[in-house]
DNA sequence: GCCGTTTTCGGCCCGACTGTTTTCAGTCG
C-alpha cells in the first residue's frame, strides 16, 4: 500500500496555508509546515503510528498528533473542515501562482469575491484589481506572468507523484491470477520529468478482470471509459491513467508501441514501412500478408528492423535510431553505476534529519561515498557559522569509517553571490572535502551578469560542483537567464562538474541542456540534494534524465572510485582527462 | 502549535527584495 504521510502531508499544509489566508497566527501556520514537512519524509507509514510514535517526529505535538489519529481514524480532521468552510478551496489555489502569497488572496477573496485563477482572469482583464491597497501595474503584470508559468505546466504532475502511483497499480494489478506481464510505459518508463497520464500495460488472455479491478481501486475518483481493450479513469488528485490489456504474445509490441513517444514511434514504424512490414501495437506484421513476424519482446521488434533494443529514455526521435543503426548508442549510466551522493543536507541547516541518520540511510542504500553539504552562512534563514561546520566536520571524521563500505566526504553549498563570489575565504573553503556552489537569490541579475556570476564561481578553484545549475523550479519559476553555452565552456575548461538535481520538483539540468553541456565535455554529478533519508531515492530521478541526456557513468563524477573523483576534487588534477 | 545546555513561557530561520508606498507590507528562500 501507499504510505498515508503524502496525504497527511498535504492535509497538514492546507490548514497551515487557510491559517495564513484566514489572518491566523503567522507561528501557528508555521507549526502546522513544519510538522507536514517532517510527516512528508518521515520513513515509517504514520498509519501504522500510535499517538506517542506520531510525536516522536520532530515538530509534531501532542495536538497536531491528536488531530492525524482522528483523522486517519475517520477520514476526516475537523479544525480543516471549520477552516475549509469559510475559505473556498478557489482562494487556496490562488496563492500556487508566484507572487500572489495569502494575503493578497484574502484581499482579493474578500474585496472581490475571487475564489478560483479564471475569476482572477478576468477581473484582471477588467482592470478591477487597480483599486485594491497594495496592488499596483507591477503586481498585475507578476500576476498575469505567474499564471503563464502555471498553465505552462498544464495538467502534468511531477514524475515521483506519477511513479507512486504506477508502481502501486502494477504492483496490484501483476497480483491478479492471469497476469503474464505487467509494467507502465509511456513518458513515466521514458522518466519524462512531468507526465501527462499514466499508461499501464497488462498482458493477459482475459481482460476482464483487470479492468474490473483497475476501476475498483482505491484513489479511484471517477471512470472515464471502460471497454475491453482499454480503460481510463481518473484519480483523487486528477491524473488519468490508462489501462490496456493485450494478448500475452504481444507484450513487446505493446510495450513498444505504448512507451512512444509518438516521434520515435513514427520513427520505426516508417523504418517497418521500409522493410516491407507494418508495426502496430500487436505486432510486426508482413505488409502484404499480414502474416505476424514477431511480437513478444520488444528486443524482437527493434531486433527485426535492424537495431539494438534502445532504452526508453533515449525514445524521443533525437538520434536514437540513427545511433543504434550504426551501433552507436550510448552505454547509458544506470542507478546502479552511482557510488556516491554529493550533495546532501542535515538538520544542521535546513535538512530533517541528523548527520547520523542521513549517513546510516546512504550506508543502507549501498553507497560507497557519501558528502554532507550543508549550507553556508550567507544564505541568513539557515544560521550557518564557521564553529559549527568545523564541529561537523570532527563528528563526520568521527563516523567516517564505522560505515566500513562508505567513506564520508565534508562539504558545504556555498552561495553564489551577486558577484559570483562565495561564502567563505579561500582558505576556509580548502578545509572542505567537496564544494558545491548554487544560486539562491537575485535570480533577475539580467543575462549578461547571471552569466559572469555563474562563470565566476566555475573559476573559484574550491569550487567543484555548480549546484542545481539553471534554478528552476518545474511550473513555478523558469530557470536563469543566461548565456549556458558560456557557463558550460567554463566547467569544461575549469574542471567544474555540473549537477543533476535529483529532486523531482527540480530537475536541474534538464536533459535538453544536458545535451548541449556535454558536447563542451562538461562532466556531471548526479545528486538528490536529499534533505531526509526518504529523499536519497529520487537519485532514480536523477538518473533518468541523466541517460534522456545521453551520459554514461563515465560523464558522471560520482560513479568514478573515490581515487579519482578525488582527483577530480583537485581542480586542475588530470583526472577531468584521465580516465 | 512546537519546543527546551536561554526551558513550561515566550520565543519561534532571518534578511533582502519588490512594489507599493511615503514608511512598509508581502513574498521568497
Amino acid at each position: 500500500m501507499v504510505r498515508r504521510n503524502e496525504e497527511v502531508e498535504a492535509l497538514l499544509q492546507e490548514y497551515a496555508d487557510l491559517v495564513l489566508i484566514t489572518g491566523g497566527d503567522a507561528f501557528k501556520a508555521r507549526a502546522y509546515e513544519k510538522a507536514a514537512r517532517a510527516i512528508g519524509s518521515h520513513h515509517a507509514d504514520v498509519a501504522g503510528l500510535d499517538a506517542e510514535g506520531l510525536r516522536e517526529i520532530p515538530n509534531v505535538g501532542r495536538s497536531i498528533a491528536d488531530k492525524v489519529i482522528g483523522y486517519l481514524r475517520t477520514g476526516s480532521m475537523p479544525a480543516v473542515e471549520d477552516v475549509r468552510a469559510k475559505v473556498p478551496a478557489g482562494v487556496r489555489q490562488l496563492m500556487a501562482i508566484p507572487t500572489l502569497g495569502p494575503r493578497k488572496a484574502m484581499v482579493l477573496y474578500q474585496d472581490l469575491h475571487i475564489s478560483s485563477v479564471p475569476e482572477l482572469l478576468d477581473a484582471l482583464h477588467e482592470e478591477r484589481l487597480r483599486d485594491l491597497k497594495g496592488f499596483g501595474p507591477k503586481t498585475e503584470e507578476n500576476i498575469l506572468h505567474g499564471i503563464d508559468l502555471m498553465r505552462a505546466a498544464g495538467d502534468r504532475v511531477p514524475i515521483n507523484a506519477a511513479m507512486d502511483v504506477a508502481e502501486e497499480i502494477v504492483a496490484e494489478l501483476s497480483a491478479l491470477p492471469g497476469c503474464e506481464n505487467c509494467g507502465y510505459a509511456g513518458s513515466l518508463r521514458r522518466m519524462r520529468e512531468t507526465i501527462g497520464d499514466v499508461d499501464i500495460l497488462v498482458a493477459a488472455a482475459r481482460s476482464a478482470p483487470f479492468m474490473d479491478a483497475f476501476v475498483t481501486l482505491p484513489g479511484t475518483a471517477e471512470v472515464i471509459a471502460q471497454g475491453t481493450k482499454k480503460t481510463s479513469v481518473r484519480t483523487t488528485k486528477g491524473l488519468q491513467i490508462d489501462l490496456r490489456v493485450v494478448p500475452p504474445d504481444s507484450w513487446g509490441a505493446g510495450m513498444q508501441y505504448f512507451t512512444g513517444s509518438k516521434a520515435h514511434n513514427i520513427r520505426t514504424r516508417e523504418m517497418a514501412v521500409h522493410h516491407k512490414l507494418k508495426l502496430s501495437e500487436y505486432g510486426l506484421f508482413h505488409a502484404k500478408s499480414g502474416k505476424k513476424i514477431v511480437s513478444q519482446t520488444e528486443e524482437e521488434v527493434y531486433a527485426r528492423l535492424g537495431l539494438p533494443w534502445i532504452p526508453p529514455t533515449l525514445r524521443e526521435d533525437r538520434g536514437e535510431v540513427a545511433a543504434g543503426l550504426r551501433g552507436e548508442l550510448p552505454d547509458l549510466v544506470t542507478e546502479a553505476d552511482i557510488r556516491g551522493d554529493l550533495h546532501t543536507h542535515t538538520d544542521l541547516t535546513d535538512g530533517l534529519a541528523p548527520l547520523e541518520e542521513m549517513v546510516a540511510a546512504a550506508a543502507r542504500r549501498g553507497l560507497r561515498y557519501y558528502a554532507i553539504t550543508d549550507h553556508a552562512p550567507d544564505m541568513a534563514m539557515q544560521r550557518m557559522t564557521d564553529e559549527k561546520a568545523l564541529a561537523q566536520r570532527e563528528r563526520v571524521r568521527e563516523l567516517d569509517g564505522r560505515h566500513r563500505k562508505m567513506r564520508l566526504l565534508h562539504g558545504t553549498e556555498l552561495n553564489i553571490g551577486p558577484d559570483g563570489a562565495v561564502d567563505w575565504p579561500q582558505e576556509f573553503l580548502r578545509g572542505f572535502d567537496i564544494c558545491v556552489a548554487s544560486v539562491h537569490d537575485h535570480f533577475r541579475q539580467g543575462r549578461d551578469a547571471l552569466t559572469r556570476r555563474l562563470v565566476t564561481a566555475c573559476e573559484n578553484p574550491e569550487v567543484n560542483i555548480i549546484g542545481h545549475p539553471t534554478t528552476r523550479i518545474i511550473g513555478r519559476r523558469p530557470g536563469l537567464d543566461m548565456d549556458l553555452d558560456a557557463v558550460f565552456a567554463a566547467c569544461a575548461r575549469t574542471g567544474t562538474a555540473l549537477e543533476i538535481n535529483a529532486h523531482p520538483d527540480r530537475l536541474d539540468l534538464s536533459d535538453e541542456h544536458i545535451l548541449r553541456a556535454k558536447r563542451y565535455g562538461v562532466k556531471f554529478a548526479v545528486d538528490t540534494d536529499a534533505h531526509a533519508p526518504l529523499h536519497l531515492e529520487y537519485l532514480r530521478y536523477g538518473v533518468g534524465i541523466a541517460q534522456r541526456g545521453w551520459l554514461t557513468a563515465d560523464d558522471v563524477i560520482n560513479t568514478w572510485p573515490l581515487t579519482r573523483l578525488r582527483r577530480f576534487l583537485r581542480k586542475g588534477g588530470s583526472a577531468a582527462t584521465s580516465s
